[in-house]
DNA sequence: CAAAAATATTTTATCATTGAAATATTACTT
DNA sequence: AAGTAATATTTCAATGATAAAATATTTTTG
């Protein structure tokens, strides 16, 4: 307490209360996923589930907000099982396009079914929530603490 | 999309943007953080300004959701530091009892002195938002995830 | 056009975490 | 009281992330 403001305190828990659900999440699902799919690579898979358009591995690291080289270690391991293309930017040797294989679309749907049971768990027991607002307040809330280096 | 149903997306998209906002909290604290404190120590720290009783390591662990070895890492630093005291329980010598000293005190608001930029940045940003329903949202949610298991 | 700056990817060393095994102590059971 | 189960902490190997340096290529600039 001491010299610190309300504000600052509460901004505090919040962090922490973010960073424990996080923390949750990750090892619920990550112990659910295929052994062969940790977060990372079954977040990129997930992403091109929405849009399939060819991707290069920096526009991957800043979509999730990892670094470069952690990027590079999941794209390595996406490729080694087959679920990712890559190929060389024809015009422009610095860049690689990634796009996802027909069995890494096998693989997000699969590791999505075996992800569904936790999902539902945790839909059943929020159903009072109202989780519409709930994500709009954190889209507002990671813009405000990304948007000063973005 | 294809088989599964928005609910299970939508609260995918959720855990991502909760997963994002704890890695970008998570890195702008980090450096802004006296380079002998990280967050996990820092942490350690300012819930015992909160309230300076004993606890022990186990305690400790459950409170912030890692591994009990997480712990005893965090608490050996802080321990080298003279940020905390670690005594037996005389009661039950499997037990050690963890208590904050007045150098972790300092050490703590030091701390957050050298935090509050960001943290009043943060909430200068998000003035307009309700955070405290946010705050009640996250914590229902974070009990949801956890409940099967505590 | 050559030199310098910017961009994209990979590599390297370091660090914090996890899960599981090891160790030590206490509580339970019969 | 002895043997088994439970609890608390530490250790260990493996993993995944970061920051920074290294490499390669393209763009800018003078």
């Amino acid at each position: 307490m001491l010299q610190f403001n309300n504000k600052d305190m509460n901004l505090l828990i919040l962090l922490s209360e973010i960073a424990t659900i996080e923390q949750l999440a990750r090892n619920k699902l990550d112990n659910a996923l295929p052994k062969d799919l940790n977060i990372s690579s079954f977040s990129v898979l997930n992403h091109f589930s929405g849009s399939r358009a060819e991707k290069t591995p920096l526009q991957l690291a800043r979509s999730f907000h990892v670094t470069k080289g952690a990027m590079t270690n999941t794209l390595n391991k996406l490729e080694k099982q087959g679920y990712i293309h890559v190929r060389p930017d024809w015009n422009d040797a610095r860049k690689k396009c990634v796009s996802i294989s027909q069995s890494g679309i096998d693989a997000r749907n699969n590791a999505m079914k075996s992800i569904k049971p936790i999902l539902d768990e945790i839909i059943q027991k929020t159903n009072h929530m109202t989780k519409k607002s709930l994500l709009g307040d954190l889209r507002n809330f990671r813009e405000a603490i990304e948007n000063d280096k973005a």
